[in-house]
RNA sequence: GGUCCCUUCGUCUAGUGGUUAGGACGCAAGGUUUUCAUCCUUGAAACAGGAGUUCGAUUCUCCUAGGGACUGCCA
């Protein structure tokens, strides 16, 4: 048996690249890998590329790239080398190299690694359908080759003619035999295959004059001198495969190194996260909103998400520093990176803890920053307020929000008076000499010179002890008519930022209308 | 079916050949508070199972079970 180790590298430059195909949507499995790839490379000073795999000229979809430059934008993950930023190894769209990837299909077959095949995708689907029938599976391999139509079973005039009579063919790898293949993964470590299991795969189809993705990968990894290759656990089985190719190419000696991560798997149940566990869940899966013929897919942004949240937590699923920090903004995760310790096995996205570091990092953030988020949100409601009330109103009520959106909820009483009361509130804290007590604070409350929270409780304190009532009972009393509610920051502090006449006039509401 | 990967509280995870197996989310109780939330304290909660190695295994090895990925002229 031929062994071969994946080669040590010698000490080079880091380029990492982030490759996604733009058939959708990016998944925020595919935003971790982009994540993942962006910390390592900055960690250690290198380039990190975005490269647009779009070989499969069937699965395209209008406006993916855009959003995935978007969401990488959104993200603070600033790529280096792209279709957008240029730089010195482009194209960086995979369907702009069409000619590089036909140069090493034919040098493939001349050498003797791969060979032409003709067989149809309809006779190949037979084979399948058949072996399932007999409980088999048919593989394209060393054992059924010879018998299927290609230029190992053809003779040659036949082939030639084949070809130029215009027959569509394609071109497939010739995995060797009773070969061990070994490779060292950063995350995995020693995994060895054996290619007696391994099949034939397609590398280059004449239909669209462009190559596989196997093929395309092992190019442009080799010609861009990506130094590692950092993706989905998914792509492990094929990793003979690309090995193997790099050997049949001789590119052996610049190799990039591997590593797998681990996939990000439901919250409950099994299989890995999907769309459909975001509609059930009530959370996202996308970084950005997505517009389909039926309806949007919820992105992370727009559901009010901060970059540095999603960063975080996607960060901490399948990594961890060591240390009981759980809280991170992008620079200590680029300092504190390291792919040694990224797990191996699946982590289950957890919405609750999702929103728990939205929280986190809101409170993390300058009030004068969040206010301004929510100037805007109020501008939506046709709100236009002095932005030092805004600011301090957030300041007063941000603890009790996961998201910016939220503050609303919290707060539209400094903005407005309260429409209605909770009644289950009011049948609580509105009865016995309560609403009596009410009526006779408004005029006492005109009193007072200075409209300021101490001078507000004093009024107050000195009027509920002259009537001899629990400063509690009046206080909620006092809570439902000024909000409406059971909640909220502090009373007096509401009291002085709507305002002396706006305070007397919803006591007085209040008398009036829950009393009828 | 075949190949490969994985397995510590419900979840994300730390950790070691000898630990009261640690933290976080969530949950529960108590405290603080004029309410709610925050905050603080406390609690319940885990080494998948079985062999083997060893004085001793959660830790090392093997097996089993369970989970996952791949098995396309998709990536």
């Amino acid at each position: 048996m031929q062994k071969i180790d994946q080669q040590n590298m010698t000490a080079q430059k880091v380029r990492v690249r982030f490759a996604p195909s733009p058939t959708g949507p990016l998944h925020i499995g595919g935003v971790r890998t982009a994540l993942f790839n962006y910390l390592f490379a900055k960690k250690h000073g290198g380039d990190f590329i975005l490269r647009i795999e779009d070989t499969d000229s069937t699965r395209f979809v209008e406006g993916a790239e855009e959003y995935i430059n978007e969401s990488l934008e959104w993200l603070g993950l600033t790529v280096d080398e792209g279709v957008k930023q240029g730089g010195e190894f482009g194209p960086y769209r995979q369907s702009e190299r069409r000619e590089i990837y036909k140069k090493y299909a034919d040098q493939l077959v001349e050498t003797g690694w791969a060979y032409y095949a003709f067989d149809t995708p309809e006779e190949l689907d037979k084979l399948r359908t058949d072996a399932e029938a007999e409980k088999k599976t048919f593989a394209y391999d060393m054992h059924s080759r010879l018998q299927l139509k290609n230029s190992l079973a053809l003779s040659d005039d036949e082939v030639k003619q084949r070809i130029e009579a215009g027959e569509p063919w394609v071109i497939r790898f010739k995995m060797p035999e009773d070969t061990i293949v070994e490779t060292k993964d950063l995350v995995r470590g020693e995994v060895k295959f054996n290619t007696n299991t391994l099949d034939d795969k397609v590398l280059y189809k004449s239909a669209d004059k462009l190559p596989t993705y196997h093929l395309a990968n092992i190019v442009d990894d080799h010609l861009m001198e990506i130094s590692h290759v950092i993706r989905g656990e998914e792509w492990l089985p094929s990793v003979p495969l690309h090995i193997m190719l790099y050997r049949a190419l001789n590119w052996e000696e610049t190799m990039p190194q591997f590593a797998h991560l681990p996939l990000i798997l439901k919250p409950t149940g099994k299989g890995k996260l999907s769309k459909r566990d975001g509609d059930k869940g009530g959370f996202p899966v996308f970084p950005l909103d997505w517009e389909m013929e039926d309806g949007i897919a919820p992105g992370y942004r727009e559901s009010g998400y901060f970059p540095e949240a999603v960063n975080n937590l996607l960060a901490l699923l399948g990594w961890n520093p060591g240390t009981e920090q759980e809280l991170f903004d992008i620079d200590e995760l680029i300092s504190l990176f390291s792919i040694e310790r990224v797990n191996k096995s699946g982590a289950r996205f957890d919405p609750e803890k999702a929103k728990w570091f939205n929280q986190q990092h809101l409170m993390r953030k300058p009030v004068e920053e969040l206010a301004l988020m929510f100037s805007d949100d109020l501008n939506e409601r046709g709100i236009a307020e002095d932005i030092a009330v805004i600011e301090k109103v957030t300041g007063m009520v941000r603890e009790r929000v996961n998201f910016v959106h939220e503050l609303w909820d919290q707060s539209f009483f400094f903005f407005e008076a309260p429409v209605e009361y909770d009644e289950k509130v009011v049948k609580k804290r509105w009865k016995g000499d309560v609403p009596a007590f009410m009526a006779e604070l408004a005029p006492e409350l005109e009193k007072v010179n200075e409209w300021v929270a101490d001078d507000i409780k004093a009024c107050i304190s000195s009027k509920i002890e002259e009537k001899g009532l629990g400063f509690g009972l009046v206080m909620n009393a006092f809570r439902l008519a000024l909000v409406g509610g059971g909640f909220g920051p502090d009373l007096m502090e509401i009291a002085e930022v709507i305002g002396k006449e706006e305070t007397i006039a919803r006591i007085k509401k209040a008398c009036e209308t829950i009393g009828s």
